[in-house]
RNA sequence: GAGCCGGUAGCUCAGCCUGGUAGAGCAACGGACUUUUAAUCCGUGGGUCGCGGGUUCGAAUCCCGCCCGGCUCACCA
């Protein structure tokens, strides 16, 4: 049973009225709905829409229409998981009960309902109320009923009322939890344990990036926001785990777009005894798995493009995709780098001359190969330099065993066999130290602990990064990040006063 | 950081080009209505036109600066 209305509260607010919701003093009514007695509106609309037979229910959610008539009322009362009718006759609840109900609850209020199933006229599903309790009020105006909020600064930055005004951004937060839940569920059955591993990080290493930098007060130190999991993932292979997963969020500290927002989520794995090409076909397997459970198909659009999950993907290599579209090849790349330059120059890149060779590489890939790639594609095997984590190529010095997956023009994936020779894994930290000395801002630092670890033995093992964020928008058709996280990164509002 | 676009009632928008004291729908408020669902019908109230400055007799409208947001580029796996 709901707790016991409080009449005087009733009559006080009553007699304040509209008042109240001017002067922001509310009475909070302190009715409960009992634990465990209220049921989902989306369970009864699971149990029940067949056959309502007068079945008794008790929910609770926000009022979101209400169509008064005199002597009846019908209104939806609405979670983030859907919305169900209510209906409120005077001769049912009584001539006072529903002079309250009329008096006292607005649209956008919670309320909690108890009453029988039934069916309308039109075929609806509602509830016909014989007893209603107001849980909490609402001061403000919801936003239009018909057209929703469309104002995206507010959308982002008071998420609560575009998740109340808009289904569809309710569906792709339902859509991303279990996305989630899923890989989850795929890696754990297949013998994976998922672990936690610093966000505070005395080196931040793992990735080509600028991090966000804090101070430790007690440790009198300075700790970076991690910009990837990695190595510490990598010190846990060296432990003795063979499979191990990390999600979570990073941290990067540049610029906001489309597909960049300064935290992210990332999942990490790792598989002792395994090398890239497993896993490619495991991806394959992963991401298949995810179309059917989350889409119950291989097709989807992603903004006006069929893609098909099938596997398997296509594969080709770095510089052999590179040859198609610039017709350069991979000695030009790697070993002419000053022709490289003049070329890079001709064909529009900027900033040239301020970028390390690995960069001017990176970039021109980015520009003549990344958004085309449309139909997931596999770019394997990519240049050494570009890679200081990856383990050298098998059948080429030049190249290493890694692969990055592009699904709808966007980098996915980000894989490989894991350099696991400490020495030669201090040499390319060498490297990075140098490009970094050349004014490459985003080189990576040496994490000596690191090598530490993988001095003690790391068993051949592959590892994979898979953004989350990329990955839900690609799987609910957004053409932004910020309409798959929740409270994407806004500019804080200015003081007024300080302007 | 650059270019383009936007900011007008609680929400969605019109008005701006061509300067003359701000408008619609929904929401709110009052009334009618016992199967409605963008309910309907009658009536009422509601504005720092993002902020600041300039031009002008007069600025939502023209000009300049700033703030916030979006897109594209740059940056960035």
């Amino acid at each position: 049973m709901f707790s016991s209305w409080e009449p005087e509260r009733d009559k006080e607010y009553i007699l304040e009225g509209s008042l109240i919701r001017k002067d922001g003093k509310l009475a909070l009514f302190d009715a409960v709905v009992s634990e465990g007695e209220t049921v989902s509106i989306a369970s009864i609309k699971e149990k029940y829409d067949f056959d309502p037979k007068d079945e008794k229910v008790k929910i609770a959610g926000r009022l979101v229409t209400l169509r008064q008539m005199g002597k009846a009322l019908f209104g939806h009362i609405q979670d983030v998981w859907g919305r169900i009718q209510i209906y409120l006759r005077k001769d049912t609840v009584g001539e006072e009960r529903y002079k309250e109900f009329t008096e006292i609850i607005d649209v956008g209020d919670i309320i909690g309902v108890e009453g029988t199933l039934f069916r309308t006229n039109t075929g609806e599903l509602t509830v016909n109320v014989t007893e209603f309790v107001l849980l909490s009020k609402c001061l403000n105006p919801l936003p239009e009923k018909w057209h929703g909020i469309k104002d995206v600064e507010v959308r982002y930055r008071q998420r609560y009322l575009d998740l109340i005004a808009n289904e569809e951004v309710r569906r792709i937060f339902i859509t991303r939890s279990k996305i989630i839940s899923v890989i989850r569920k795929f890696l754990d059955e297949r013998g994976f344990v998922e672990v936690e591993t610093p966000v505070l990080q005395p080196v931040a290493s793992g990735a080509t990036a600028k991090p966000f930098v804090t101070y430790h007060n007690y440790l009198e130190s300075e700790l970076y926001l991690r910009i990837a999991p990695e190595l510490y993932l990598k010190r846990l292979i060296v432990g003795g785990f063979p499979k191990v997963y990390e999600i979570g969020k990073n941290f990067r500290n540049e610029g906001v777009d489309t597909t960049h927002n300064p935290e992210f989520t990332m999942l990490e794995f790792y598989v002792a005894y395994w090398d890239y090409k497993d896993l490619m076909e495991f991806t394959e397997e992963l991401l298949s798995f995810l179309a059917r459970e989350i889409l119950g198909s291989m097709k989807i659009t992603y903004q006006g493009n069929e893609i098909d999950l099938t596997p398997p993907y296509r594969k080709v290599s770095y510089f052999e995709i590179l040859k198609e579209k610039t017709g350069k090849d991979k000695e030009f790349f790697l070993k002419r780098e000053n022709e490289l330059r003049k070329w890079a120059k001709e064909v529009g890149l900027q900033k040239v001359d301020e970028m390390t060779h690995a960069k001017i590489i990176d970039k021109i890939f980015e520009h003549f190969v990344e958004g085309e790639l449309i139909q997931p594609t596999f770019i394997t095997d990519f240049p050494k330099i570009l890679s200081p984590l990856a383990k050298t190529h098998r059948n080429d010095e030049d190249l290493v065993e890694r692969f990055e997956l592009f699904i709808g023009g966007k980098e996915v994936v980000n894989a490989y066999t894991e350099l696991n020779d400490p020495v030669e894994q201090r040499e390319r930290f060498l490297q990075q130290l140098k490009e970094k000395e050349r004014g490459d801002e985003e080189a990576m630092e040496m994490d000596e602990d690191f090598i530490k670890a993988l001095e003690f033995g790391m068993p051949p093992t592959a590892g994979e990064g898979i953004g989350i964020d990329r990955l839900v928008m690609i799987l609910t058709d957004t053409p932004s990040i910020r309409e798959v996280i929740l409270f994407p990164a806004m500019r804080k509002i200015k003081d007024e006063v300080n302007i």
